[in-house]
DNA sequence: AATGAATGAGGATTCATTCAT
DNA sequence: AATGAATGAATCCTCATTCAT
């Protein structure tokens, strides 16, 4: 009787609401209604949730399209190159997702939403995926002597998210552009994975 | 003889309730409750709205008592010491704040909360504060050729704070330590404050 | 193929919560509550929201609901007919309202609620209806001779009104019924209209 | 030990008080509140309820001061001259009343707290004093020849209060003002007390 | 699949009143 | 008598979610 519709038609709608999703929770931040998402993404809420059990679900579902495309990019990193410049491959891709303001702000909001359990384990598995890719990297950039090997790769990892993170914090509040800062990120990478050790001065 | 009603007794209780609310936000987000924030309090909420017309007001003052502190820090810096020392003690104080992990998850929830426009404006005068000692400091530290000056200052306040943000993100999410990461966070303030240009090679 | 909710359906349930409204306001007064207004339209408090925006919108709608009446009654009003009739036929109008008693006491809960601009804006657009009609026919009665013209219509219409108001201050107390004062309240309305001077004489 | 205070100084207190909810309920309805009312008698809320154990109490001692005045209206009333008079005299109080738009304001802010039982209670007996006076004025003029006698006494005084009510809605609404009104109310009161039917004239 | 009306638990805030000082 | 902080029940309103059509 219910014959499964065009499932091409399926997804595209699924898409029209994450982004509605994206775009509702940046500018309102966790206080987004269903109702604001369903208005800017032009369906009902019956619509919406048709698609998604509950806002939570939409959430994961964002959260769970950004670590797949993560994992996406580091599978596509030739293993034949220098892992030091996957690294840099790697946060380039970062500022240029962050050129897209809404994406910074996302970020913020999403992160104050982490008590929610089905968020955090969400939030914790995106974390994974970039922790993975990068520690896979690093491991590979320190046995090639690409980087200090004073400090482990775990924390080197950390650290390069952390950058990020500031940088999002910067784009979110208005106070900084990404592709603006896109150099000076590079550089601190540079120096996080050089150590400061060589004394730069005669 | 109407005595003035304790005013000593009535700012304790506010901070008693602002403490409360710097728990309650750590601990929920955006969404914690002003029942919440009464209960660990351990005050009505008819005392609550005594004292705070609104939850966001609370918010505000918070938000408000933390710009005066830092205010206050940049005040008592010694005008005779190295700048580039004030700038690391800047960031030590920071780490400090940091040590409690309930202030980083506090940041990451305000600023998810920066929507509110009362929010947005305590934010910005955080904001603000910081950056204008910063670059108080960081103007003079170029002065006395203790930072490099291919960059203009704002850009190094700006890229300091982002620092600081980003640990307060890798903090709030539980990978990271302040205490741990005091060193590393200095190590690239260092680094951003005297550029890579020094290639490092033999 | 998106239905449209069917419009009447929606029309007849917000008469269903404008009864109801009409009910606990004369019931309870300004302190009517939403609750209240709820149980006996027998509707979730959802519902009520989902129709009226606040508690004051819905007064607003039941004013307006009522000025468009009037509107009405003095749009049917034959053009061709005695002005001094229709006066009359206005007054007759106003005794068969007032014989619900509902409807005087929430007239007197309304005017105590007149210090809400939305409600103060209502009630003006109501008086303006009532008192743009009662314009019209006195202007047209007294240049048939019909009315005084010793007095400006503007005030013939405003004592028009306040008699009824005064009618309506007593069924509202339970110490008059409405078609038991209809013959003196249209005597009233005589006496005004020729004025005390020229006795009626054969 | 807890000497009564200067029993004047109490007096004058409460009177303070008592003028201040008399603005109070004038400007903001029903809803004024007793945070008002202290702010504009310029006493704190625990003198408020030292002197009036509840704020319906206060309304009360309004109603009930309102009462005792016009009882001593009546009781000043010469007892020889016309009952006409007399009544003349009491519409012209009432116009002297009005001209407070306070008061206009404040009779419409008590009518719709009238749901108040103990309100009611003071409503009516405010309401008794002045019938019981105009029926024993009424009673006299009719038996004096000064008034019609086709109607009994009860309903020529409920309808010289319906009057009154009428123009104090005029006056609340802003659209009358008293002074202004006091003749055409005195016409309205002969009008009614005369009949339209006997051409009282030789 | 889609619509939007309906639900009702939950949350911020108000306010009359109490009470320690 | 007076003060104003504290109380908490009551209220308006929001919003995720359900469901009949």
């Amino acid at each position: 009787m219910a014959r499964p519709r065009d499932p091409a038609l399926r997804a595209a709608r699924q898409l029209q609401i994450i982004d509605a999703g994206l775009t509702a929770f940046a500018d309102h931040g966790p206080g987004a209604t269903t109702a604001q998402i369903c208005q800017i993404a032009g369906v009902s809420s019956g619509a919406f949730f048709h698609h998604f059990a509950t806002k939570v679900a939409l959430l994961v579902a964002i959260l769970d399209l950004s670590s797949t495309e993560t994992a996406e990019f580091f599978a596509t990193q030739d293993e034949s190159s220098s892992p030091r410049a996957s690294i840099h491959a790697y946060v380039e891709r970062s500022v240029a997702d962050l050129a897209d303001r809404r994406a910074a702000r996302f970020i913020l909001a999403v992160a104050a939403m982490a008590s929610s359990p089905e968020v955090a384990a969400a939030l914790e598995e995106q974390e994974r995926t970039s922790r993975r890719g990068l520690l896979d990297l690093l491991d590979r950039a320190q046995a090639a002597g690409e980087a200090r090997t004073d400090l482990p790769a775990e924390r080197l990892s950390q650290w390069i998210m952390m950058l990020e993170d500031g940088l999002a914090s910067g784009v979110a509040s208005g106070h900084a552009q990404a592709a603006d800062e896109a150099a000076l990120l590079h550089e601190q990478v540079d120096a996080l994975l050089d150590g400061r050790s060589p004394p730069r001065r005669p």
